[in-house]
RNA sequence: GGAUGGGUGGCCGAGUGGUUUAAGGCACCGGUCUUGAAAACCGGCGUGGCGGCAACGUCACCGUGAGUUCGAAUCUCACCCCAUCCGCCA
């Protein structure tokens, strides 16, 4: 959500903005609603006024015992004015608001403009690709044929786009989870937390899944939201909050089930466990001053980096162009994984900095250390990481001509040893 | 699912129809005093609209919405949320 009063002083900017994102300009809708909300709201309170100012004479003339007839009357047609304009100011505010809600964040200047992926700019690389003197095998064969991957299970239990893991393979996304949570507790500084899977609209309408994006999610008969990243949950633990500044930066992060539709992801992917309806993601979240946000997002994509570089995974890191960014963001760094079965990088991370539209949504403030008037905090947050994906990008790095998968160093503690996973006899 | 209690400013909390411009306290900010600090005292201290260069003035806002009334934080109804107890349950 963007501020009114600065789309009043500023409105070429904010139609610049969007412009970049292929959006027509806004600001003349806004405007004309914004001003014939207020002028009603001032007629309104003219006649509220005027009211009030009445009842206290007619109060005073009763006791006296005088007659306040006269009066009375006159209070008499405010009251068929008033209504009206109370209906008349309530639609254009709510118009106003499902407006504002429904456009999307500026994008930072930085951000390279472009209509969608094609145009996203690649910042940096790590790691080199691992030779075969192989053909190497997508995931799924290769967990197809360790006896660990099973769709043909998961597709009597649930449908397309979901998968049973088994044996060592369960174990390994287990392994991740507890790796990466471990990695970014112990030695980045974020906060464990253990958060619900099902969340109110409030809390969807925060982070800037709602109103526009309803068709993402799934949702329940108690009209509770299944969370698609534990993003909603951490970022909104602050909802509505007034923070002390000397609390800030809050770093949180949560291994959870995300839960998707992919509404509207029809034939893409349809192979393999790339794109499911459930799956399991690492995430970190930070809560910064608007000074330091900048920086915030440069060390949260640093330790989404490290989890890739302990495991030995060649990346490369994109910054997203303003066609392919999210609704909520203004600067979005997408890490991708090198995938040898596919023979390109494919997405593991989203890194995001928000700037202060989803602590408007959720009201999320924080009170400076000098001074008294409250601000807005800035979000971010980047998965750290997708851990379905991650065991894709193991099992395509690490695979052996045999069909053994080897485990990385840093995930053996976590697998009771285990130096190769080898097919279930 | 059933019952009860409750939602007032950053926080606590008073307030059951018109001297409420929402008491009082805490926290915070400025000042007086002090070698400095604390204490004490004085003042300030919410959001939005309109007018004004500004100081400031003014109006609205007591969970949300509707209703009663000349007048509602206060009375009525509906809804939302929170807490506690009972039932069920991992």
């Amino acid at each position: 959500m963007l501020d009114i009063k600065s789309i009043r002083d500023n409105p070429e900017i904010f139609d610049q903005g969007w412009g970049r994102r292929g959006l027509a300009p806004q600001t003349p809708a806004i405007l004309e609603l914004d001003g014939r909300r207020r002028a009603c709201q001032t007629r309104l309170q003219e006649l509220l006024a005027r009211r009030n100012d009445a009842s206290r004479q007619i109060g005073e003339a009763k006791r006296k015992g005088e007659n306040a007839d006269a009066l009375m009357a006159e209070v008499a047609t405010l009251k068929t004015e008033i209504p009206r304009l109370e209906e008349e100011e309530r639609q254009s505010a709510a118009e106003l608001d499902s407006l504002l809600a429904g456009l999307p964040n500026l994008p930072a200047a930085d951000c390279p403009d472009g209509p969608d992926e094609t145009a996203n700019v690649e910042v940096r690389r790590w790691g080199t690709p691992p030779n075969f003197d192989f053909k190497p095998r997508e995931h799924f064969e290769i967990g197809e044929a360790l006896g660990m991957m099973d769709f043909a299970a998961a597709a009597k239990l649930s449908g397309a786009r979901f998968v049973v893991l088994k044996g060592a393979l369960a174990r390994l996304e287990r392994a991740l989870g507890a790796f990466m949570l471990d990695l970014h507790t112990s030695e980045h500084g974020y906060r464990e937390v253990s958060p619900p899977l099902l969340v109110r609209d409030e809390a969807m309408f925060g982070t800037g899944q709602l109103p526009k994006f309803a068709a993402d999610f799934f949702r329940t008969t108690s009209e509770h939201s299944l969370i698609p990243t534990a993003e909603v949950p951490l970022t909104n633990l602050h909802l509505g909050d007034i923070l002390d500044e000397d609390k800030l930066p809050l770093r949180y992060t949560a291994l959870t089930p995300c839960f998707r539709s992919e509404a509207g992801a029809a034939g893409k992917d349809t192979r393999g466990m790339i794109r499911q309806h459930q799956f399991m993601k690492v995430e970190i979240v930070s809560l910064t001053t608007p000074e330091t946000a900048e920086a915030e997002l440069a060390r949260l994509t640093g330790c989404a980096e490290e989890v890739l570089r302990r495991l030995g995974l060649a990346y490369r890191v994109v910054m997203l162009s303003t066609g392919d960014m999210g609704f909520s963001s203004r600067k979005t760094y997408d890490i991708e994984v090198w995938l040898p079965g596919q023979g390109q990088f494919r997405e593991i991370s989203s890194c995001s900095h928000f700037g202060d539209f989803q602590a408007r949504r959720m009201k999320t403030r924080y009170r400076p250390a000098a001074g008294k008037e409250t601000r807005f905090v800035h979000t971010l947050n980047g998965s750290g990481l997708a851990v379905g994906r991650t065991l894709i990008a193991v099992l395509e790095n690490y695979q052996q001509v045999d069909g053994s998968v080897i485990v990385p160093e840093a995930l053996r503690p976590y697998m009771g040893g285990l130096e190769r996973i080898i097919a279930h006899g």
